[in-house]
DNA sequence: AATTTCAGCAACCGCATAACA
DNA sequence: CTGTTATGCGGTTGCTGAAAT
């Protein structure tokens, strides 16, 4: 084990930021040799790295099919449903995000996902902030999918965006029409259901255990519209504060208005009804007042 | 304008496990 | 079966650039 340093004095082996060079060598043997054999490859191809470092240079970075740029709504939805159902399993949730890499998604975790849990005081492994999740920032990316596809049908543009599966960069553009067709409809109780949670330290998923792999190969279902979506649409409808920022697909929680949420009689109510437990606390006035700090100390 | 702070991300490390001799 | 090597995964670190002071 860990023998590439055994093999070749320490001193040799570079670390730190790759350079061009060193990605121009790594892709240019790949190319000629194909990946795998990574220690192999690494002393073969005159890179002073590890078959390590030359993998996780590969597969994080230089590899075609590998996406950059923001996640889309689309993805952060996929992430946070399957976080919620497999926990910190990053690997397998990038399985289903084509052109993510794992350690993409980790990062997004833990700097996005991760700082409105602590700027909510609530763990974010914690059943609580799922439901947080749940109720609230799940149900606001879909509704900018729901954005960004009404935008992209009507712009002649883009009229192809979702019947080109070659491309790269639309590839997890799915409609909101699509991800609307993966949800199922809730129990009448939405609290958790044992035999519904894979990992038993996770918290509950809202979703069937293949709806996750629908969405990600937005394949063809009947429609079940969800009723969280319905009535969070019905209480933005009715609140002019909330609004849609299709060019910034980061969090929607910075943008939301959680005065005009926590006015909603209607959702503090859904909350209850879903999380009875903590929801009758005494401090969910302050919970929501704490989100509401969340979105001016975000970003 | 200079300095400090902070967020985001690329890269590294240790461990687990698979593959192989 | 056992030991060794290769690979993959998840946690953590540290660099960089932007924002704040």
């Amino acid at each position: 084990m860990g023998g590439s340093c055994n093999e070749r004095n320490f001193n040799d082996i570079r670390r730190g930021p790759w350079t061009l060079e060193e990605d121009n060598l790594l892709i240019h043997y790949i190319t000629c040799h194909g990946e795998g054999r990574w220690n192999s490859l690494a002393k073969s191809s005159g890179l002073k790295r590890t078959g390590k470092s030359c993998r996780l240079r590969w597969l994080n970075y230089l590899k075609p099919d590998i996406k950059r740029g923001n996640l889309t709504p689309q993805e952060q939805f996929l992430i946070l449903e399957l976080h919620s159902k497999w926990g910190n399993r990053w690997s397998k949730i990038a399985c289903h995000l084509p052109g993510r890499t794992d350690n993409e998604i980790k990062n997004y975790w833990r700097t996005r996902v991760q700082k409105q849990a602590r700027h909510l005081k609530i763990d974010a492994n914690s059943k609580r902030f799922v439901e947080t999740l749940r109720r609230f920032w799940m149900p606001r990316l879909l509704e900018k999918v729901k954005q960004n596809s009404s935008l992209s049908s009507s712009s002649p543009s883009s009229s192809s965006t979702y019947s080109t599966s070659t491309s790269e960069t639309n590839q997890n553009h799915l409609s909101f029409l699509q991800v609307e067709q993966i949800l199922m409809p809730l129990p009448s109780s939405s609290s958790p259901q044992p035999s519904e949670i894979e990992n038993p330290n996770s918290s509950s998923s809202i979703f069937s255990s293949d709806s996750i792999s629908k969405l990600s190969e937005s394949s063809n279902i009947h429609i079940n519209p969800n009723r969280d979506i319905a009535c969070y649409n019905s209480s933005l409808q009715n609140n002019d504060c909330y609004h849609v920022d299709n060019n910034n697909f980061d969090m929607g929680f910075n943008h939301l208005d959680m005065q005009a949420i926590g006015a909603s009689d209607m959702l503090a109510s859904e909350v209850q009804v879903a999380e009875g437990d903590w929801m009758n606390d005494a401090d969910l006035a302050n919970t929501f007042w704490n989100i509401d700090e969340l979105w001016h100390f975000s970003k």
